[in-house]
DNA sequence: CTAACAGTTGAACAGTTCATCAAGTGTTCC
DNA sequence: GGAACACTTGATGAACTGTTCAACTGTTAG
C-alpha cells in the first residue's frame, strides 16, 4: 500500500464544502414526500395500472383483488402528493396519472429497478416520446 | 387473465384494458425500495450532496451539523438500495451516487417538486443536460 | 321518497422505521 | 506494539405507516 491522503479531505477543514443544499430547502421535502408516497409496492403498482389509463376505483380494486376502502386510502396517499388526478364520471370516479412528470419518475425508477429496459419496453405506451416538457 | 372487465362496474362508462401490469412483477418491489429509501428528507438532502462530488462521512456529518453515526445509518439505508457508491481512501470513506440513473431520477422528483426548474439550474452540474432521455 | 351502488373517512391495531447510544472494526501514525 | 482517528453495527424506544372495519357522503335508478 501507498500513501494515499487524500487533500480534498481535509482533517479539520471539512467546512470548506458549501453547506447549503443545491436546491432551495422546500423542494426537498416535497421530493421526498413524492418519494415517500411511491415507495410503497401496492401503491407504485397502482401507479403504473394508471398509467395504462384512468381507471375507477371498484375497477382497480378488482384487478387487484383488494378492498375498496384499502384502494381509496392508497389514492388518497398518492392524491395528497399531487400524483394523481380525479374526476367524476357518473357514479364512478376516474383516476389517473397526475402528469408526464410522474410517468417520468415512475418510467425512470422502473428502468433503474429493472436494471436493463429490455422489459421496459411494454411501458413505453406510457411515455410519448419526450418525456420532461411543459406540465 | 387476458381481460378481466368488472361485471359490477357499469360497462358502459370503462373502456377495456389490460388488467397485467407493465413490467414485470420484481421489478416494482425494487422501485418500491428505492423510492422508499428516497422518500426521507434527511436522506434525500444526503443524496443531494452526493449529488456535488464525493464526500465522507465526517465532511458530510459536519454539513449536516449532524452525528457520524446518524449519518452512517442514512448511508447504509441508501446503500442497500444501491443508491449510492463506496470507496475507501486512506481513513476516509468516500460515498458518491451510484450512477446516473440516480441523478436522474433525483433531477426528476425536484424538478417536479420545483414546479418549474429555475432553481434546478444550480444542479445542472449534477446531471448532462436533458433529465429523461430514453436510451 | 327509498334502495342500491360507488367511494370516502375516522379509529384502532400491528408492523415498520428513524435517531440515539454504546460497543465494535479497520486504518494510519508514533 | 499502542493510541487516535474514521467509521460501522446492534439494540432500544419513540414516532410513523398501512390495513382493516364500521360508519358516513354522494349519485343514480325506480
Amino acid at each position: 500500500m501507498s500513501k494515499l491522503i487524500d487533500p480534498a479531505c481535509a482533517p479539520h477543514d471539512h467546512t470548506a464544502r458549501p453547506t447549503a443544499p443545491p436546491v432551495r430547502p422546500g423542494a426537498i421535502e416535497r421530493a421526498a414526500g413524492i418519494f415517500r408516497a411511491m415507495g410503497d409496492a401496492p401503491r407504485l403498482r397502482l401507479l403504473t395500472i394508471l398509467g395504462q389509463g384512468e381507471a375507477c376505483v371498484t375497477e382497480i380494486a378488482a384487478a387487484e383483488g383488494e378492498d375498496l376502502s384499502t384502494i381509496s386510502q392508497r389514492l388518497r396517499v398518492l392524491r395528497n402528493e399531487g400524483l394523481v388526478s380525479r374526476r367524476r364520471n357518473g357514479k364512478h370516479i376516474l383516476y389517473g396519472l397526475a402528469d408526464q412528470h410522474v410517468a417520468d419518475l415512475l418510467f425512470n425508477a422502473l428502468a433503474h429497478a429493472s436494471e436493463g429496459r429490455a422489459d421496459l419496453s411494454r411501458f413505453a405506451s406510457l411515455v410519448p416520446a419526450t418525456p420532461t416538457k411543459k406540465e
